[in-house]
DNA sequence: TCCATGTTTCGAATAATATCGAAATATTGC
DNA sequence: GCAATATTTCGATATTATTCGAAACATGGA
């Protein structure tokens, strides 16, 4: 994933009402909830909703289908996965990272729990 | 974490700009780099650096630390990994996860590699 | 066909953000 | 103290995002 994807996703995010639209799907899991659902449990307007929805759509976080007269949006796992792995990619350096906070029980000595450089194959 | 700190620094980084910024501490790891080493390396005018600087610090992303006329930024991996867990936390309802994406050599059931439900303790 | 329901599009007002030149601040070496 | 360097603050402008009422667009059932 290049810069400006990863930028447009994280923008995505960066909304209170977008990210709170993302984590109910993320909690609701891969069945998804419909529009309604979503507006009625967030206190959101049709209109403000569908275009958070658009939004958050159109940078690939979220996918609709319809189904009958509703539509089911869920969560796209993999753009989180990719996103996720975007942020801490080549981190330190690729080398094994200097431990700059205490990870668990001091075994590990990434620089961080989401730091991936310098994995033990 | 809430879910407006953690919009507020999505949205930070939600900027091609910042992003690049982020990026690039994280690769340096945490020994960090300049100011001015930054904006050479990403072409950017000093106002407009000090601008996204001081928004990435603002958020607890980034911190500055004053080395006699320069000041040395380094990512915050610690709020960098709060950030990762809020985004992925009670996926799926907490519950193992259904697969819908193939994860490595399947013999992984969680609907993301992110995904932190249902982990085997 | 007609009506009710679920969702989106349109439009227009409001608000927030990004950019960067120029000036200001801070630090160091001479 | 003065000049050079590193960085920030100020100010003004341009651009983009957010909100939501009202209208439009499907779909399904009577």
């Amino acid at each position: 994933m290049e810069t400006l994807s990863a930028a447009e996703r994280l923008a995505a995010l960066g909304h209170e009402s977008r990210l709170a639209i993302f984590r109910l799907l993320v909690e609701a899991g891969p069945g998804g909830v419909n529009a309604g659902a979503i507006g009625e449990q967030l206190g959101m307007a049709p209109a403000t909703l569908s275009f958070h929805l658009a939004h958050l759509a159109r940078v690939g976080l979220i996918k609709g289908q319809k189904e009958s007269r509703f539509i089911h949006y869920s969560a796209d796992f993999a753009a989180m996965d990719e996103l996720i792995a975007y942020l801490t990619r080549n981190c330190c350096q690729g080398e094994a990272c200097l431990p700059t906070v205490a990870v668990g029980d001091g075994t590990d000595e990434r620089c961080t729990a989401a730091c991936t450089s310098g994995e033990r194959e």
